[in-house]
DNA sequence: AAAAAGTGTGCAAACGTTCCCAAAAACGTC
DNA sequence: GACGTTTTTGGGAACGTTTGCACACTTTTT
């Protein structure tokens, strides 16, 4: 099976004119008159041309399509930023082509060699939980690869990064623990190698010394899969208990649910006395029971601010040397419970 | 900024050979002496030679690419069965590009012209809840596009298709509900477009009917949007209260959650009194409160296999003239409630 | 009236592959 | 050692674009 599609040689035999005319009055290009153009057009209209796109990225060595990776797109936060990146990218003629890590670094390391010999022409990454060696993204780089960072981001890697305002977020949904009168808050997050580990890891450490108290370091519990085995959130969980925490408060979407799991499953009386409080953009949370206290990131708009970035590096002339990190609040939002 | 990548010219020049002996060596060619592969095998991992994929699809005229159209990626159905294509996907080295129809039609349609014009092999769809007319489809497939449909599958077009045996697991959860001594159960599913409504509906028909249970058409309320907007679920909940079910049984995702969220806002008190079943694949409904009984299709099977019919389509040597439908089985999973 | 400048068009090469066709090399056979 | 076979290699066109350059024609300038 194949299609049949009308091509610019088509057009130009069928009109007497030679192929670059016809494609430079396609592109509308100043050096042809408006009778020709209007000529060509018209034609290519009724014939319902379409540019091959595969020539065309042939012909300027680009593909016009950014590669995505995530850990997984069942997950709220991540396909929100999808959509950011997606109501950005389809305005400026990119597509998009979307792989997940599962919190894997082997897969992501695949991906992203899969997606670059794809030949995309920009990345957008949140890196796995696994992750730590980065190297093979630095090649990439250096080969000529732009890419943007968002969510979680390497520490010395210097090129755009979007992430939530981690440590405000961590230290609003503390607090709020706090303020509701929890005194002996866990603390359940990611793998110690993320940044987002170590920027919530801070706020929650800063509110508890706002308030003068003791941190203490078994009340926090690192999941080195970020949630995506439920063993490890089981074991975290149960470790926990013991200490007798009245509050927990918890580093990402997959753990908070994850969490909130685990803790039904280890001990249901014990899960509605505990106060919760996580990051989520679940839009369900007003289903959930135990309920919480959210913090929900400005997900759509990261991806629609890491997608300028990126594609800002792609276009430019001149290889790009002055790098930013945007950073964006968080927002935090408290279920009354029924 | 651009990629400096090695071309099967550079390893020719190199080795003194041409670029077909090349070429032909590196995709291991009977034609081609052992000594030679060996030589080009080695020099191109030694330079890591990738080959270009846009200019072979140029060549071959294929982009080794699939599309992709759900209604939204944020659905734990549509994203389970985007797995399912993937691990078929990517072990044939196809990749995939995901677009979403946010349930419009308007959206549907341009999402895979564009795909369409990035010359996608093939492409897997479900149609959105609004779409009635798929003449543009039809188009696309009479030009020579493989087309599969999936889970939301249209009624007289030719071509293979996979969904959930809808009716069956529509008669298993009305069915449960009865069984639960509910006898005036409510219906809220999709639009009456979709394929899945028309099933599901005779699927619940079906179970009351068994069970000498009078159908009334007052007690199912259909959403034109599938549940994207918010007020057209308030809206159904709200004229259906007064007629005091005591059970409902829900057609969708989306329309589940949505609908256990109006109930909730509307009246508190009725929602933790009314039995709810429905379909959903989310990983959290053991979280929810109300808790509801839940028919899960088999997403990610589903995925696989109209990845696998899709692609046979696509790698068929003559026009593909015997269709399949494939029906897989729901599985009802009932939470006990705490 | 000739030179200069401006306008519109076409030729042909290039992007990196694949593959048809022919040519060269190696090998048997009588 | 001339001839047919087989094996291995190379030349070059093609896929559908874009674009530098040259060319022809018209208009303006001096």
């Amino acid at each position: 099976m194949r299609f049949e599609t009308s091509t610019i040689k088509d057009i130009a035999k069928a009109l007497g004119l030679s192929t670059s005319t016809v494609s430079r009055a396609l592109r509308d290009r100043y050096e042809i008159s408006e009778e020709t153009k209007k000529l060509v057009l018209a034609y290519a209209e009724k014939v319902n041309y379409r540019a091959n796109p595969i020539a065309r990225s042939l012909k300027e060595r680009r593909s016009y399509s950014i590669g995505i990776i995530v850990s997984e797109i069942a997950n709220n936060f991540f396909s929100q930023v999808i959509n950011g990146i997606e109501s950005i990218a389809y305005d400026k003629d990119y597509h998009v082509i979307i792989s997940q890590s599962h919190e894997s670094y082997k897969q992501e390391k695949l991906n992203v060699e899969h997606l670059a010999s794809r030949s995309i022409d920009g990345l957008l990454i949140a890196l796995s939980s696994e992750t730590q060696d980065i190297d093979y993204l630095r090649n990439l780089y250096a080969k000529g690869l732009p890419i943007v960072f968002f969510d979680r981001v390497p520490k010395d890697f210097e090129t755009h990064k979007v992430i939530a305002n981690n440590f405000k977020g961590s230290f609003d949904a503390t607090e709020h623990l706090i303020l509701s009168g929890k005194r002996s808050i866990a603390h359940l997050t990611n793998s110690e190698n993320l940044s987002i580990t170590k920027e919530r890891l801070e706020g929650y450490k800063a509110a508890l010394s706002k308030y003068h108290i003791e941190f203490k370091p078994e009340l926090v519990k690192y999941c080195q899969h970020g949630g995506m085995h439920s063993t490890e959130l089981e074991q975290a969980v149960k470790e926990l208990l013991p200490l007798n925490p009245d509050g927990i408060f918890i580093s990402s979407d997959r753990l908070t649910t994850g969490c909130i799991m685990a803790l039904k499953k280890t001990n249901p009386e014990v899960a509605y006395k505990i106060a919760i409080a996580g990051f989520t953009n679940s839009n369900l949370v007003e289903l959930f029971s135990p309920s919480l206290t959210s913090v929900k990131q400005p997900a759509f708009e990261m991806g629609q601010v890491a997608t300028e970035l990126l594609i800002s590096m792609i276009e430019a002339k001149r290889p790009v040397t002055e790098f930013e990190t945007r950073v964006l609040d968080t927002e935090l939002v408290n279920i009354t419970r029924r």
